[in-house]
DNA sequence: AATGCTCCAGCTGAGC
DNA sequence: GCTCAGCTGGAGCATT
């Protein structure tokens, strides 16, 4: 320990000790407030679990909002060909297509012979091209002024496959929050004494020919 | 194990050691069978690839398919919740409300007074309960002989919540499946080009006042 | 679109369900497989650890044998630098330095200056280098004779750095297993302070050597 | 979002979106704090890798430093256990048995036919208990002193299974790092391609108390 | 090609 | 006793 006299001893000598030190430390105090973040995060959402609201569903909304679009546009494009596949492997059972899939499996498989002319028919299933921001527009509109009327949400005038459908969700479900009542029942996680339970068909037969 | 008269050397003492040795190259070798499996596995997924499937849609459906009925409920619930919640946050944009969700929505926020009498208008919005199995099954047939006569999926005639519209869509992709022609366009991922991508305004202003 | 008739049709059509079905089952199937196989090296480790092994540094052990040449190479290096490190920050406490550390601590700083002359003398600390291969053979002789002469381990001759002190311990650890009884107590997992475990007896059933 | 004259308004309808809305922004806050620590902490490694140091060592340390009495107590009996079991398996090849291990191995098989008189002969291989505190200081005040006499670490007298050689360890590279000159050639990941690893002195603010 | 990063499943220890 | 959160280990992926 004597080492002669030098008063910047040990802030020369050492120093790979000192750096080595110091490097660790630093990353021991990132660390720690590392733990306390992830502590609040796990009040928060245990806050959130005990006011009712599913965690596992905020958690998927956290990670969708914090989404790219590239990254959106991929996920959602998976979880077309997802319903694809499973609709041909006939495992739908209760779950109808989803507008997306619909979308690509209505997509005429030779698209290269020309645009399909017999679009435009009936009640509104409208290439998105030929629809003007406006419509759009008027369709979510119209669902805020359904949803004051005293409509259901699944009276969607718009038949799957049209943009406007989901304009008029929204506008249905942006009503329904903004401008009625608090509809809490609907938000709430069910769990409503569970009926079934068992008599469900277990893993039924998958067998499909 | 016979262990006789030998000075007891190899067989009995080092006991301790033998049954480590086993132990170890027991598990050694069931690593090595795992190893092989696995690299089969992704051998499979890798040619699975190379035809165009979507490996990823591919897993996703072979987890399902693994599901048990309480897992399946549990995950079904939980989707249809993440639905409620998006669209409570103003996140629809462009994926309209999935069926689950549209119908915990339109649930009555206090069922408990009575059923809901104004339910049974226009066009097919039915409970479940009233259904018959063989208006499912009709159902179904009709979107076989749909997809026969040409008609497009989603010119599917139920409107979101009815049981049929899932039994009509199964229908109509079994007939595409095995009784048209194939369809591989719409089956295979589809990496079209990629017209747009562009611009991309990554993580767009989230605000929704 | 309709193309009824071709003599092709079900062994065509269908064809991008019937190869995606395949391609999942045989997934499903290796899958099933590897579940087997984790199972079965789960039982081994339970009766592993129902023999009083330690499942821990047996995992580890296998992982070591596992490890290609240049693998271990890095792994020994990173042990030591670890130690050195230890050591550095004063965290010996009570564990002295590893061997391999040693040596590079003991490493001249400046090794460009020359070769390290002074290098040879009391006991034991030989340059790897000048070691015969004999000696180390030597050496572990004299481990097992160590041992059989009742020796304790902990009276190996050499110092720390010399080569043959790991051939000495190889010997005696050698000896201890096929020339010796048995020596239980050291090979299981002690336990000492809490003594009895109650009369837990995890996994019953799995015999007791 | 007019929301005038209502008395159940702002406090009532909409509730649950606005509490979901907050729970997960506040969230999100969160996960990106996280985020930055994460990154810091990367860049902090980078650093620390950039100097010449070894940043998995450096991730062990940490780890180390942050268990708890028992925490530590039982990694270190698991990897005496796996040293033991190395030896048994004839794995030393070139690495001598860790000290702990030699102490198990020494351990007496029957303890419980007595105690072990013969302990307590030449060298050094005292008992734990039978070294008074001040034996151990002064063990590593040897270490120091022989340190600035020049000797080497290796040169330690005390033979394996002493505590006092872990003290002589400490004291040894205590006086190697804060009253030798800096000794980085043995603290640096060797890669002895890059003799210098430049005059690097990044950061170099960081306190050095 | 090799390395590092990221995600995911499976396991373990706590807590109701 | 059961669940559940945290963690470790591994596999896949992107990058250089």
């Amino acid at each position: 320990m004597a080492r002669t006299s030098e008063k910047h001893a040990i802030d020369h000598n050492g120093a790979a000790q000192a750096e080595l030190l110091s490097l660790i430390e630093r990353i021991e105090r990132l660390e720690e407030e590392k733990a306390n973040i992830v502590f609040d995060i796990k009040m928060v959402k245990t806050e959130a679990k005990s006011r009712g609201f599913d965690v596992k569903a905020i958690e998927r909304l956290i990670k969708e909002r914090a989404e790219s679009a590239e990254q959106r546009r991929a996920r959602r494009e998976s979880e077309e060909i997802t319903d694809v596949y499973r609709a041909a492997l006939g495992m739908l059972d209760g779950t109808p297509l989803g507008e997306a899939a619909r979308q690509r499996l209505s997509k005429d498989p030779e698209p290269e012979d020309g645009p399909t002319p017999e679009e435009g028919e009936a009640e509104a299933p409208v290439q998105k091209a030929t629809l003007a921001p406006e419509d759009i527009a008027a369709a979510r509109e119209a669902g805020k002024t359904a949803f004051t009327a005293g409509q259901k949400v699944i009276e969607n005038p718009y038949i799957a496959g049209d943009p406007r459908r989901a304009a008029w969700d929204e506008g249905w479900c942006h009503a329904s929050g903004s401008d009625g009542m608090d509809i809490p029942h609907a938000w709430r996680r069910s769990k409503p004494a569970r009926p079934a339970e068992k008599p469900t068909d277990d893993t039924p037969g998958k067998g499909e020919e």
